[in-house]
DNA sequence: CCTAAAATAGCACGACCGTTCGTTTTATTC
DNA sequence: GAATAAAACGAACGGTCGTGCTATTTTAGG
């Protein structure tokens, strides 16, 4: 039984862009295992039970499969972290919102790291395409953090002097430590961590 | 054919261990900008004007010279970032010297990557010999640390109710953050991202 | 039901990989 | 300088990889 195709708008789709959308996300839940270099056509059509060609052909080249595996995490991403975020009140309360999903989606799946943090690692020195999809991706992520703590100083609940960059750039830094210290040095004590020193950066900018 | 056994293979360092010691260390340049997973035994052959066959006999396996890598860097590191800062008197001076050297570590050179973050990256998933190396490498650094925070606290240069694990998570996620905006997203701010995060931290835990 | 088009399979190529093995060159010791 | 040990080489093997090319199968429309 091949993975369960993502509810996408695949309304009217041929049975070609349903096959490709399941081989999208067979190759990223590969990806999240192995990283984006890591992922090889072959294992792709193994996991899919199809032929080497048969899987390259909804492509046409690795990098044109690599980057379409960077737009589907990019957009769940967004759905899971930011999106289910809108419904909380602007201002402290959504970048708290913004800030737990961000944690839970980072530790929620042990087994299968984040292709922002990964793909940063493999491609930072890498040029192409598929590094110029990666950025972007990132940096539409930033910019929404920035804008949400933004929020928070325009409604009063964070100092006014708040660099938004900066506070931006300090949780940030949580969510890469929690990265390292859960998946790699898989230390249980890692959430509480991060959420601790949320509580801080809180404090801090709010005096 | 002697009957008295005079072995000297572990002698003075022959010119085997010359060539070695130089392949490790255009492996550890290699290693540093295409990761220890795209660490090719050709290429380092290639760096060194070898053949690839002379590269290997002195290590037996990648395994091995990924291994030697590791250690290399290790030993490097801990001189550069920790035995430089042992000349700082304790407290809070050597633990900002710590810092200080950690920074410039992670920003100096931007076209050569740390392993111990690209390294988490590539053996989160992947168990065997390579990665307990490096995970007891990154023990070792991080217990360092803790120490560092430990007797910063013990001098009452930091609140007596600090505890060190998170002040160094913290410290470790500001380090993890200037990785990613300066080798990844190419930010020219991120030093300074860093270290004025290093100072909040240490306006709040001297409160 | 039939047919054109889309989708998939099969096969092969060239490149690179780690590794093995026998040989040759270089270094050390008597 | 000869004898011996260490070091480096070169070719080859089995493997995986991405990618073309050519059939064959499956799908969709009249």
């Amino acid at each position: 039984m091949v993975a369960t195709v993502t509810s996408r708008a695949m309304a009217a789709a041929g049975k070609g862009q349903q096959t490709k959308a399941a081989i999208v996300d067979a190759a990223l839940t590969l990806a999240s295992q192995v990283g984006l270099e890591g992922l090889s056509i072959g294992a792709v059509a193994e996991l899919m039970q199809m032929s080497k060609s048969g899987v390259f052909a909804h492509f046409g080249s690795r990098e044109e499969l690599q980057i379409s595996v960077i737009k589907e995490y990019h957009q769940r991403f967004e759905q899971q972290v930011f999106v289910t975020a809108l419904q909380v009140p602007r201002g402290l309360p959504r970048l708290r919102a913004l800030f737990d999903n961000w944690t839970h989606q980072t530790s929620a799946e042990i087994d299968s790291g984040c292709i922002y943090i990964s793909g940063a690692v493999e491609f930072d020195d890498r040029p192409g395409p598929v590094r110029d999809a990666l950025v972007q991706t990132v940096n539409t992520w930033q910019a929404a953090i920035h804008k949400a703590v933004a929020l928070a100083v325009r409604a009063g609940h964070l100092r006014a002097d708040t660099q938004p960059e900066q506070l931006a750039f300090e949780i940030h830094g949580l969510i890469l430590a929690l990265h390292y210290d859960a998946r790699f040095l898989r230390n249980p004590g890692a959430v509480k961590r991060a959420k601790q020193g949320f509580e801080h950066l809180m404090a801090l900018y709010q005096i």
